[in-house]
DNA sequence: CCTTAAGTTTAGGCAACCCTAATTTAGGGA
DNA sequence: TCCCTAAATTAGGGTTGCCTAAACTTAAGG
């Protein structure tokens, strides 16, 4: 009942499904969440019923259910965090799209807002889509005071503490002159006391271990 | 039995524990995993027997259990797990530590290996532990063919395709020359078109948005 | 050695989730 | 209208994981 204890897994993972279903406005039925879940009809009922029980779901026996407003802001939380995870996963940790989804639906519900909060930050507005739906998640989860929020996020007159700076584009400016952009071939040339000297098309020169460790190599 | 099937997080846990437990090599008392669990004594010997018949831990009624083979490697792989977890969370979104602990300990269970190493991969070498344990690890899993790996994991004489550039100092060292560092006040004087004017002890300056994304300030 | 307290295990219950099998319902066609 | 079928629900069963209470073991002190 209380939006405050936590849903179980599986619960989560019925709402979620129930949203994904619920394309216009219809009730959706327990022969299609069956299907969706790979779960048997009479468990799919089961939970349902449980759902409707906590007001996550307005459950109409043979009829079909459809998300409450509760129950569709947990379908938007989990929706959300399922998308930033998958995002971290493929771009941030280059892992292959069908394992980061299936990573990105266990972790969904084990994040805490806080966590969703600052990954969200970490990862920056998605360029898709930069206004719209983004934005309106970002305003209805604005009430929690945010102790640590990127500086592009502060209001004009706002003073702060700096506490921590991601870089953005000077070491792959440095590096692009020296030809080593992504797609770009290189030969690991020679390697000691932790001076990696480094050729390529455009000749042949050496960086230290810190910088080789931020450049990520395909094996081939 | 077999390691293929996934365990569950309650044993996992308890694995975890015994392990934290078992200092000195000694057997792991029923009473102390109950007091470091939260669960009852009676809960606790329900798990280990259950992990003695999974050929986890070795268990002798009334004189406690300890891993085996088998468990400890369970146990490492979950130990490394909860380090980059919560290394990641500390150190690159800066959730503060008891939360990310937390997080972090909900989250070691569903990584898969992949994720993993491309976690470990993405992090770099603890500076703390740059030789002994951690390079071990890194070497029992090395079976597995890396598809990407940073540079500084290459042997000499390898080629390979550039695929992704992370920073490290460059931003930071030109912010620096503007004051702007982990620990320094600033305020944020204006905003218009997306150009972030700053002012802090060293003067006034404008960045970019993109630039004002990768500096977390913590408001106050 | 025997007693006893502390620690452990067994016995028995309960809730969440999942199943199969039996029953009930809704809604269309004869 | 009535019946029939597909869909849904209920009934009943199993496992995991947790609990309390009762029974049991160990080991330490008299």
């Amino acid at each position: 009942m209380s939006s405050m204890d936590a849903l179980s897994e599986s619960a989560e993972m019925m709402i979620k499904n129930i949203n994904e279903l619920a394309s216009s406005g219809e009730r959706v039925r327990t022969s299609d969440l069956s299907t969706k879940t790979e779960l048997k009809p009479a468990s799919v009922t089961e939970m349902i019923q449980r759902l409707g029980d906590l007001g996550l779901v307005d459950y109409e026996p043979y009829h079909g259910v459809h998300l409450t407003k509760q129950g569709q802001h947990v379908a938007d939380v989990i929706e959300h965090r399922f998308n930033i995870l998958e995002r971290f996963l493929t771009e941030i940790l280059g892992v292959d799209g069908t394992e980061a989804s299936e990573v990105a639906c266990r972790m969904e519900h084990v994040l805490t807002r806080d966590v969703e909060h600052k990954l969200t930050t970490f990862l920056g507005v998605d360029p898709k889509k930069e206004s719209e739906l983004f934005c309106h998640k970002i305003n209805i989860e604005s009430d929690v005071e945010h102790k640590y929020l990127p500086l592009s996020n502060f209001r004009e007159g706002k003073t702060g503490i700096v506490k921590l700076i991601f870089e953005s584009n000077e070491l792959a400016n440095i590096l692009e002159k020296k030809g080593i952009i992504p797609g770009s071939r290189l030969l690991l040339k020679g390697l000691n006391n932790k001076v990696y000297t480094i050729k390529n098309e455009e000749g042949e020169f050496s960086i230290d271990r810190e910088t080789a460790s931020k450049i990520i190599v395909q094996n081939t």
